[in-house]
DNA sequence: CTGAAAGCGCTTACAG
DNA sequence: CTGAAAGCGCTTACAG
């Protein structure tokens, strides 16, 4: 049924190494490799990867590791990763973990398991257990949006960000002022986005700032800002990403308080939707996409051997827009 | 370095192909069992996948083709396949052709020299160059959310959601009415479920309903609002999707239309964002999740050559919220 | 430039 | 229950 180097060689005339060598880019006569090229198209004939893999010891596979397909950050890098991948040849893999953080450990083994040539790890924590799979796959490994001091890292300037929001609110006169974030757990969004905020409002000696903490889930920051908004009265809610936002607004809307006029709320990613609603979101720009490309060029090297920066960040930029008030 | 099925043998003291047998269930002693047990356990053994698909001549690879990652319609299905598939030791694999229709051919090719099982496809046409390809392959192909009598099929209820909507605005006591809708070349969205609101609003005789067409994008559906909002003054418009409501909604906020008091707007999907925004909008729920795990279903059991139904349809749900006023 | 041969790490009849 | 042998479809030195 479906044919074989062998097929081909003796269609051919020539040995399977000649056909071998053919499809590898190896030298070959022009005669033959006209001859053979024919032959391939006509018989439709396509190399059979297995048995390729077996005896090159290598894959062109890349497994990508996320803790969930349905978030905006999440598409994006894949697409980015995806695109990058394609261009080199390499293909793509996904193992979504749907947040467990055990399934995330067992993914890389099984991607070891596979052969795959390398693995780009969207993880939002980094635990002991991430470390020793990570280590005992011997295979290269690039961590995106968290950074080990033990592992190639890819991030975004978290602190940067919060620093970028903090000076922000503080031009517009904001001066009561509540951060509703997420567990330390996650170092990049709970920890460093939080002190890059923390750091631009401490330049404020008379402001006051509270700090709640909630889940990354739209409907838990719902919750959480309907009951800070029957205690607190900030004039401003910065919270650490664009769906608590989002969750934050909906509770506002709820409520009968007006955004921006009674509250202002701003968010940390630049999704495409906080564009799109009304009042628009006043946000910080993660660039998500350019993250995956550059993750995907850089295992690619990790793969081939060649040096990589230990650490990269990748910029992130401020976009104002209608959802934080001028007071 | 990594150890072959001969090192596990030899340790254990017994044949290459007993050790194969106990890997693959087969019968064996008690004894050896135990012992091969150990031995795997203790070099940490692990098989290879390309030696065992070179001889087997099978894969548990399925691969899955989708026109685009950023999207809570493929993202959600994705999910679906990617637990089902799970389950039944099935890997998924992504390619994402980014809405390019060569791309979504080439990808089924490649599929099928990867020696991949069985293909899901998620396409929005199903072109002549598609059926080709998937004639040409001979490896089982199921598509989703569009229909076609030569190919197993997977759809929402597209003419039933389309119908219930129209009832709803009915009932709601509209009689000027806009559909925004999508190019018929995608005839699920394009075609059927205009079809299905159609049907509802004839039995209306003194309804005055104009159509008008527009892409998926919510920026492209934002302009088109724009201009129907100044020409036509319908009391509702029916968008073809959740994504072109959130265009209109914008569009109607930028010109201080008010919904649902000026203008009520609905959509199709039930996406998550629907809910959180305000007013929460009026929809037609889509069970991707489940779509994807039946998929993911189906095409195991095409793979296993068991018989499975041309057609399937799954239902949808009418989702009554704010955006539509009752007049 | 070309070919014969060995081998990648498994699985699968076939004997025993 | 167990083992020896052949073979899956390729690649890779090695000779020529």
């Amino acid at each position: 049924m479906t044919k074989t180097i062998a097929d081909i060689a003796k269609l051919a005339g020539v040995a399977k190494s000649t056909v071998s060598r053919y499809l590898n880019g190896g030298s070959v006569s022009d005669r033959t490799r006209e001859n053979i090229e024919r032959i391939i198209k006509e018989q439709n004939y396509v190399p059979n990867t297995f048995a390729q893999s077996l005896k090159a010891k290598r894959t062109n596979f890349i497994g990508t590791v996320v803790p969930r397909l349905d978030s905006y950050a999440t598409s994006q890098t894949l697409i980015g990763i995806d695109e990058e991948l394609r261009k080199n040849h390499y293909q793509m893999l996904i193992a979504n973990t749907s947040q467990d953080l055990d399934r995330e450990i067992e993914a890389i083994y099984d991607f070891a398991r596979q052969k795959i040539s390398g693995i780009i790890l969207l993880a939002a924590q980094v635990t002991e257990a991430h470390l020793t799979a990570i280590h005992d796959i011997r295979i290269p490994v690039i961590l995106v949006g968290q950074q080990h001091d033990q592992v190639h890292s890819l991030v975004h300037d978290d602190k940067r960000a919060g620093w970028l929001m903090g000076r922000h609110i503080l031009d517009q006169g904001h001066r009561d002022i509540v951060y509703l974030g997420v567990t330390e757990k996650d170092r990049a969004v709970g920890v460093y986005r939080k002190e890059g905020v923390k750091q631009a409002l401490e330049t404020c000696p008379d402001c006051r700032v509270r700090y709640f903490e909630t889940s990354f889930k739209m409907t838990d920051a719902m919750a959480a800002a309907t009951r800070i908004l029957e205690d607190a009265k900030p004039s401003v809610i910065v919270c650490a990403t664009d769906n608590i936002a989002l969750g934050v607004i909906k509770a506002a809307h709820l409520k009968g308080v007006r955004i921006p006029e009674d509250l202002s709320v701003t968010g940390f990613g630049g999704y495409d939707i906080t564009e799109m609603i009304h009042p628009a979101l006043t946000t910080v720009k993660y660039h998500y996409f350019q993250a995956g490309e550059q993750a995907a060029r850089h295992i690619i090297q990790l793969v081939l051997e060649q040096p990589v920066d230990r650490l990269s960040v990748l910029d992130v930029e401020l976009i104002r827009r209608e959802s934080v008030d001028n007071l």
